[in-house]
DNA sequence: GGTGCCTCCGTAAACGTTTACGAAAATTCG
DNA sequence: CGAATTTTCGTAAACGTTTACGGAGGCACC
C-alpha cells in the first residue's frame, strides 16, 4: 500500500510538502499541488487513518450504539437502517464515517463503551434506547466525549438530544379518538426502563385530564416482548371487563400482532376497536389501513449528524454552536382503523 | 486520558515493559504482570487503537458493507440486525468490533470502498447484496483485502461466502406445491442484478422440470421496488388469463403486500391462491399463518465470522485454514396458506 | 571465581501522519 | 543591485503503541 513516503520519493519533494498540498495548506505552490494531486490519484494514494488520527487525536469515525434487545422481536430495526443513511449522508461532506456498534445487553453496556471510548475508537457517540436514568450519560459526560442521543433521558448532563415527538402523537391521538366519540381509551407502553414510557404516559395523562375524562391506570397496558408481537395482547384487551374501544401504540411492529390477534377472534380493526399506531411504511400492508403517525427518518438521521458535528469543534466555524434538542415532526397518516364509535 | 507512558511513570518501570505484561508475553516476572494489570485497572487504561494500529498494521474492526438499496422499501433491516449481532458475539472473543458501513448506492460503491481500504479502516470486510457479477469482488480480491460475502457471485476470486440455502427451499416448496396438487407454481424474484436472482430461478427451473412440470416463465414474477410491498402484485397475479394457484416468495415483505391485495379482493391465502415465503418472525403476524422457510440468522452472523477469522492470518492457528463456501439450512414453519388444491 | 545460561527488563526504532519552525527561494521595493 | 518581504519548501518532532535487541542481574556449574 502507497503511503505518503511513496508519494514523496515517486515526486522527489519532501513529505512535508505532500501532506501539506494533500490536505490543502495555504503554503505551498500551486502548481506543486496540483502535481501532488495527480500523482496521488496516479498512485492510488489515500492516507492510512492510524498514522492520521494518532497525530491529530480524532478518528473520523462515529459510532452509533445499538443495543441488541434481546427481548424477543426486535422493534427498530426498520427504523434505524433509515436514520443511518440520513447521517451517513451528512457525514460524507465531512469525512466522517458512520460506525454502527452492536453493544451487549444493557448490564454490560458500560464495560463495552469503556472500551470504545478508551480505545478511541470513535470521535463521537449516538446513544439509542435510552433509558430514563441512563448511566451510559454520566460514563460519556465524566470522560467528556461528544455524544448525542437518540430519545431523552432525565439523565440530564447538557447533552443534545433528537427525539420524535411523542408528546405531539399522543395528544393528537387522543384528541382525535375523543372527537370520535371514544372515551375508553388505552395507551399500550414498551418497558419500564425506556423513558419513552415515560414521557408518553405522561403526555397521556395530561390529555386525558384536558379532556376531562378519568384517568385509568388499567388503560395503561404494558406490551410483553414476550408476547409474538402483540397477539396475546389482543386478547387481553378484548377480555377486559371494562375493555377500551381504542388503544394507541407507540410501536410498529405492535399494530400486526393486534390485528392478527382480533381476527383470530373473528373481530375486525376499526370497527370492534379503535387502533392508532406509529408506524414505517410496513403499515401500508395492513389491512383495513391502518392510521398512524409517520416521521421522516432520513430527516431525523441528518439531524441527528448535525447536532454530532456541532459537538466536534474541529468540524464547524461556529464559536458557541447551539444545544440541538429537538423533537421532530409527525405525519398523521389517515386510515381506517380508528373509525367512529357508535353507541 | 492515561497512556501508557503514564501507566509507566506512575509504576516507576519502562513502557516496553508495561506494554508486555499488558499483552501476556512470556518474558515478564509474574509479581510486575500483576502490578501492571491492578495499576491500569485503577487508572482506567485502555490502549489506544490509533497507536496500535498503526504499529501492527491491523485495526481490530470488521466493516460489513449494507448498502442503503435506495429503492422503495428496505427489505433486509429485520434480516440484518440478527445477523450483526451473531458476528458480534464471535468477534468479541478476538477484541474485535463490528463496524457496519452504509455505502452508498451501487454506481459510486466502489470509489466508497477505496476509500475504506485506503484508509485502512478495517481489516476486513463483509458484502452483501451480492450481484451477479460485483465489481466489488474484483476490487478486494486485487487489492488483498480480506473479504467474505453474504450470498454469493458469478464472481468468483476464491473468497468465502456463505448463503441462504436457496436452493434447497425452493425444491423443497416446489415439491411441497407439487404434492398438494399444484400445477402452476408461480415465483416471485427480485431485481435482475442481485446473483439470487439466479440462484433462485435455476433451482427453480430444475425442480419444476424434474418433476415433469413445462416451464413457464410467464409465471417468473418480478417483484417491483415501487410497488409498495407487493399490493400491486396481487392483483397481477390474480387477473392473470392463466393464473397460477401458488407463489414462492423470497423475501419477507412481499407475502405481507400479497396477503393485503387478495383481502382487498375479497380473497383469502390458502384457499385462493397458496403462498410460500421466507421469512423472519414477523411472519407469525399473519393470518392465516404464512407457511415459509426460516434460518438461524445468528449463527449465520457467527458463521461469517468465523469466515472473515479465517481470513486473518493473526487470530487464527490453522496453517490452511479451510475455505467457508456454506448455505445455511432452512426450517420449515407450517402455516395455513398453502393448503390443498381442490379441483 | 570465571563461564554459561536463564529470567527479566530497558532502549530505541518503527508504523504514517500532521504541523511548528526555520531556511531557502522568489518576489517586491527602494 | 541589495535589502526587505513574501512565498514556498524541507526538517524534525510528536502522536501511542509494539517489538527486536541487547544488557543486567541471578543462579548453577565446573
Amino acid at each position: 500500500m502507497t503511503s505518503i513516503k511513496d508519494l514523496a520519493q515517486h515526486l522527489g519533494i519532501s513529505i512535508g510538502t505532500v501532506s501539506r498540498a494533500l490536505n490543502d495548506k495555504l503554503d505551498v505552490k500551486p502548481a506543486t499541488r496540483e502535481r501532488v494531486l495527480k500523482a496521488a490519484q496516479e498512485l492510488g494514494y489515500v492516507p492510512n487513518q492510524a498514522g492520521r488520527s494518532l497525530r491529530q487525536g480524532s478518528t473520523g469515525l462515529v459510532g452509533f450504539v445499538l443495543e441488541t434487545s434481546s427481548e424477543g422481536m426486535m422493534q427498530g430495526d426498520l427504523f434505524f437502517i433509515r436514520v443511518f443513511d440520513g447521517m451517513q449522508s451528512v457525514f460524507s461532506e465531512y469525512g466522517l464515517h458512520l460506525m454502527v456498534m452492536m453493544s451487549p445487553s444493557s448490564e454490560k453496556s458500560d464495560a463495552y463503551l469503556e472500551k470504545i471510548v478508551g480505545r478511541r475508537l470513535a470521535d463521537a457517540l449516538v446513544l439509542s434506547s435510552t433509558r430514563r436514568v441512563d448511566p451510559r450519560i454520566d460514563f460519556l459526560a465524566d470522560r467528556k466525549i461528544p455524544f448525542v442521543t437518540l430519545g431523552r433521558s432525565q439523565t440530564d448532563r447538557g447533552q443534545p438530544w433528537l427525539d420524535l415527538d411523542f408528546e405531539g402523537i399522543i395528544a393528537d391521538a387522543v384528541d382525535r379518538l375523543h372527537a370520535r366519540g371514544h372515551r375508553r381509551i388505552a395507551l399500550s407502553l414498551p418497558r419500564p426502563a425506556l423513558n419513552l414510557r415515560y414521557v408518553m404516559l405522561d403526555a397521556y395523562r395530561e390529555q386525558i385530564t384536558r379532556l376531562g375524562l378519568p384517568f385509568n391506570d388499567r388503560l395503561v397496558i404494558e406490551t410483553d416482548p414476550g408476547d409474538n408481537g402483540g397477539v396475546a395482547l389482543a386478547h387481553h384487551i378484548m377480555e377486559m371487563d371494562d375493555r377500551p374501544s381504542a388503544v394507541i401504540f407507540s410501536d410498529h411492529i405492535h399494530p400486526f400482532g393486534l390485528y392478527r390477534g382480533l381476527a383470530d377472534m373473528g373481530m375486525t380493526p376499526g370497527r370492534d376497536l379503535a387502533i392508532l399506531g406509529i408506524a414505517t411504511r410496513l403499515a401500508s400492508l395492513l389491512s383495513p389501513n391502518l392510521t398512524h403517525y409517520r416521521f421522516h427518518l432520513h430527516d431525523l438521521g441528518r439531524r441527528i449528524a448535525q447536532a454530532v458535528i456541532y459537538g466536534l469543534p474541529h468540524l464547524h466555524k461556529e464559536k458557541k454552536p447551539p444545544l440541538i434538542r429537538e423533537r421532530v415532526p409527525f405525519t398523521l397518516i389517515e386510515g381506517d382503523s380508528d373509525a367512529e364509535m357508535k353507541g
